[in-house]
DNA sequence: GTTATAATTTATACTGAATATAAACTTATA
DNA sequence: TATAAGTTTATATTCAGTATAAATTATAAC
């Protein structure tokens, strides 16, 4: 998927609003989560990149991350049994399903979540940064006695 | 809280039931978790039953751990800013609310969320082993202009 | 457009949570 | 009670993520 990232696009006038800096790396980090539903690592991130913004730095994926999910831009999954964070920029709420088997985050919009976040937003007295909604289990593929691990 | 950790008592039996081996360290580490609503973490707990189980061995935590949520025992709650996972045998559904600051993990169960679980576990097609159902941001208490963070 | 300054990027070194290993030991079963 | 399979332990190792400091760049003020 293709994301608009010039310099009055939605998202550079979103990093705007919440105060973070806009720079070519940060503007490459972002809209490559922005447009992909894989739900990556900082280090999958930095690989996928790497070619197209050659001086990057793996330093600078983990900064940048960081910086999004602090300002409420990006949501950190946290680990999906491979023993590092994912990461989704897609704010909308909604479940997550990751299999321990193949490690792979999946999103599930089969239930309303609104509600919810609504509710501990208003109830918990929280300055909420973030969610983690997750359910984790074997996913179909990895069920099947012919089950063939993705290649991670 | 005090945790009746006998041989035929809940705890064991459930292990049991799970297909987990029983041995005095499992049950000094599922009863310990069992018995608290803190969280805890691997390091917290090895350190709170060390001077109990004096061979205990950090080692077994982490195994025994990960035995625990393989089963489906303890849920894993991941990351909550303190670079490490941290843990809950309470499997009631239910919401945390993880503070980026002080990175304490609390119950909130002034929302319901059976309903979401039940949902998931029927629709998803997957094999339910955990949930982690975390909104995260900055408590009330390090809200506070004269906030102190609680000693990690 | 320049300039100043504060923030960011980068490469590298480092930290520490979590895992792998292998020998000693324990549990469950027959 | 003997056996086989699983568990515990101490130690070594891995690697995700952070700290550091010098070089660079974004922003805002002029």
């Amino acid at each position: 998927m293709l994301v608009s990232t010039g310099p009055d696009s939605v998202l550079v006038r979103r990093m705007r609003d919440a105060g973070v800096r806009v720079t070519p790396q940060r503007i490459a980090i972002y809209s490559a989560l922005i447009g992909t539903d894989a739900h990556p690592t900082a280090k999958s991130l930095y690989e996928h990149l790497s070619p197209g913004v050659p001086s990057l730095s793996l330093a600078t994926v983990y900064n940048t991350l960081r910086t999004l999910v602090v300002h409420g831009l990006v949501h950190e999954l946290g680990d999906a049994g491979d023993g590092c964070a994912h990461y989704d920029a897609d704010l909308t709420p909604h479940v997550h399903l990751i299999c321990t088997c193949c490690h792979q985050v999946r999103d599930f919009f089969g239930v309303s979540i609104g509600g919810v976040a609504a509710a501990v937003a208003e109830e918990s007295g929280y300055r909420l940064q973030g969610a983690r909604l997750a359910y984790i289990g074997i996913c179909p593929q990895c069920s099947e006695p012919t089950a063939r691990r993705p290649v991670v």
